[in-house]
DNA sequence: ATCATTTAGATTGCACACAACCTAATTGCC
DNA sequence: GGCAATTAGGTTGTGTGCAATCTAAATGAT
């Protein structure tokens, strides 16, 4: 057994497992979603910008991207989506033509009742502990954190 | 404080967390493979089924969904991508007309090598600890073993 | 043997993701 | 003030994911 040389094909498949893992665990949680979400005629993503704006409303579109790691090439359609559901209204900040104001309709804000009783109906069969979940999400968001940094690092070394 | 009914509001929160943090993270490590796998000329969910492959080849279709946990509305176009980059073959079981075989090329074969050096890029600037890595990983893959459980119970149900 | 059922894969339609690129508005520097 | 550089959002094209549906092949119960 040699100790100073790394394994590499052991490196790629722990890594790869990581990788996977947050992968296929990410799907299932969202087909999981799925048909709780149908109801309310909502997809995952459209959820998170819906859970983004009932926490604070009237964003940009730069800011939502922000917050979910998303660029405009994916919100724009989606927020149109959204927008065609009667669920939020699109307009150029008149103190800056460039932003657009996404802010929740009434009929948006409403929704928010609905989807309240989403993730009990999502935890009923999922025997994880509070606590663990906590952990296991805190450590996956510092990764996540971790991720970015590297990449940002990447992307920036190149400009 | 009362002990005996549950925070909605908090476990919406905090499961919206869980599962956010898996998006999240999923992409961003999306996002770090691609500039490793362009070189390769794979995407990540390609470089899934390589992998596979390199593992065990002439696999069929469902045996490839089964594993990555996809479907053959997702495989087959992806398959036949890969077809078009010369990496594998794809021709139906003489034995069972159903199916169809999915077959490295040689040049589907000798990828791994190149592929062979990715993980030390991708880990060269995430500062994780390997045993750390391995423990989340498995806590990630009980998770979505848990909740695919949950889903096949769920499914069933309306069957 | 026959016919309903099941299984494997392909197809279609819709909704993300994201790179690459475009336009318009604003900012900064002089 | 004028003009380059930056910023915000939108558009296009490619590649997933997945539900719903289709066809053909195999299975199985009688």
């Amino acid at each position: 057994m040699n100790h100073s040389l790394p394994d590499y094909d052991a490196l790629l498949a722990l890594d790869n497992q990581l990788c996977f893992a947050l992968y296929s665990a990410s799907h299932a949680m969202t087909r999981l979603y799925r048909p709780l979400l149908a109801p309310l005629g909502l997809t995952y993503p459209q959820y998170m910008v819906m859970l983004v704006l009932w926490e604070q409303d009237g964003l940009t579109v730069n800011e939502i991207g922000t917050k979910l790691f998303l660029d405009s090439g994916t919100l724009t359609p989606l927020l149109k989506r959204l927008q065609s559901a009667q669920l939020l209204s699109r307009e150029r900040d008149t103190a800056d033509e460039r932003r657009v104001l996404i802010r929740l309709t009434e009929s948006g804000k409403s929704l928010r009742e609905q989807a309240k009783h989403v993730p009990e109906q999502l935890l009923g069969g999922v025997p994880c502990p509070l606590q663990q979940q906590r952990d296991l999400t805190r450590q996956i968001a510092e990764l996540r954190d971790q991720l970015q940094t590297h990449l940002a690092a990447l992307t920036h070394k190149n400009t």
